[in-house]
DNA sequence: TTGCATTATGACTGACCAGTCAGTATTGTA
DNA sequence: TACAATACTGACTGGTCAGTCATAATGCAA
């Protein structure tokens, strides 16, 4: 490995002066530079000079902020996460539970395609053995957040009879995992050039049109649940 | 961080005196203690010195067989996923398409369960930045390879009009979807416990029958496409 | 048994980098 | 304008560890 390290320019204007900032602006500025480093190189090959220079300021005054390069990315993960998850809280609700349910699924999807999202999903289960609490936040505020929050839709969608009573118990764990694992797949360049997942909206139709199928309300024998083999 | 290393006992007589091995037992003993240490460490917070000690060697003595920790990393994954592809493989066909749907899906599940899996899915995902060729053979060796042979089971299923023939183009990737992110659900403790993944045989049943569900042959209007929404 | 080729060892080295801190610049205040 | 308080800097230090290599042990052939 010859120069990895980040190679984006740096948008600092190096002439000039150093100026003294408020506090939130300087941890914001360190903070973004840190996901941009971190994101590029992951964490152990990052160095603090390198989030410095990205920030533009010296590497001393990261430690005015924060207590050590752990202490760093932990910090950038939350807040990177948090400032997605109070975006999409902010949406108001729909009163019509298909509406509702395509509202939310429509959210979550865009939520991971944002190129930040494969980034922090890789970044935080590299280090998952290192930094439990991680693993616990992103488990409880990411993963199983949005599977209850789908589920609530869902079960709404049954009562109006949209949905089959049968599928819907855990339908949120199966939408969930397509709508996830599709993400996945269309951030890997090697993956998605090889099955053309390049076009987000007709990904997420595919996946909704399968969802639906799964779950229209059966017209046959309805207490025909052991359809698997063996 | 203050003790962290491999904790698990050294499986290797101490006692013994230093013998001569043939090459490749050599190798495949230092490959083993690498994927133990590089499992529970990473790649970057494992000490060469780590390895030496589980294989029961000295440090220098995998300089002998791998030109550095690089690629001794790299050939450990290598390896380690052939080994699990080439047992696969070397199952018998079945000639009735549901049966051989079946027998494939069981296989890739039991594959994707192994203890290993996740560890190796990990530490793949954790370094792709550095190593895209090992980005490449993941990818074409293990995902999209499933995702063909799933997809020809399914093409005769869909022949023998067990399956319809609408959803069926891109259901193997649904499958995959679905299969590969319930196994990952399955080894993170924390979402495990959360919503009950405990038992491999009953979650497989459960994504299966979910599957077929929307599988099932339209016995209304076979061109409504436009389920989706929006 | 000897001698030599092969295999193994582990103390050592040199590069690297997180974290420190003495010093400098900037701002606010009197 | 002087002075103190605060924000910032970057050369330096101490510890770490991948990779080296002189030496030692072992197996084998003659």
């Amino acid at each position: 490995m010859t120069d990895s390290s980040v190679t984006i320019a740096e948008s600092v204007d190096k002439a000039e002066p150093r100026t003294r900032r408020p506090a939130e602006e300087r941890e914001a500025q360190i903070i973004d530079a840190a996901f941009t480093a971190f994101a590029a190189n992951g964490l152990d090959e990052t160095r603090l000079e390198d989030i410095a220079r990205l920030a533009g300021v010296a590497k001393g005054t990261i430690y005015l902020y924060f207590p050590n390069k752990e202490a760093l990315f932990r910090e950038m993960i939350l807040r990177t996460i948090v400032v997605r998850l109070d975006d999409v809280e902010s949406a108001p609700r729909d009163p019509n539970a298909l509406a509702d349910f395509n509202r939310v699924v429509r959210t979550y999807w865009s939520y991971v395609n944002e190129p930040e999202f494969p980034v922090l999903h890789r970044l935080v289960s590299s280090v998952l053995p290192r930094l439990p609490e991680l693993q616990q936040f992103f488990a409880e505020r990411v993963s199983l957040r949005w599977q209850r929050l789908l589920q609530g839709c869902i079960d709404a969608c049954v009562r109006d009879g949209v949905f089959d009573p049968v599928q819907a118990p855990e339908s949120a764990r199966m939408l969930h995992a397509l709508l996830l694992q599709h993400a996945l797949m269309r951030a890997n360049p090697i993956i998605c050039n090889a099955i053309r997942l390049q076009d987000s909206h007709a990904v997420l139709a595919r996946v909704l049109a399968f969802f639906h199928a799964a779950m229209r309300p059966a017209a046959h024998s309805p207490e025909d649940t052991n359809v698997q083999a063996h």
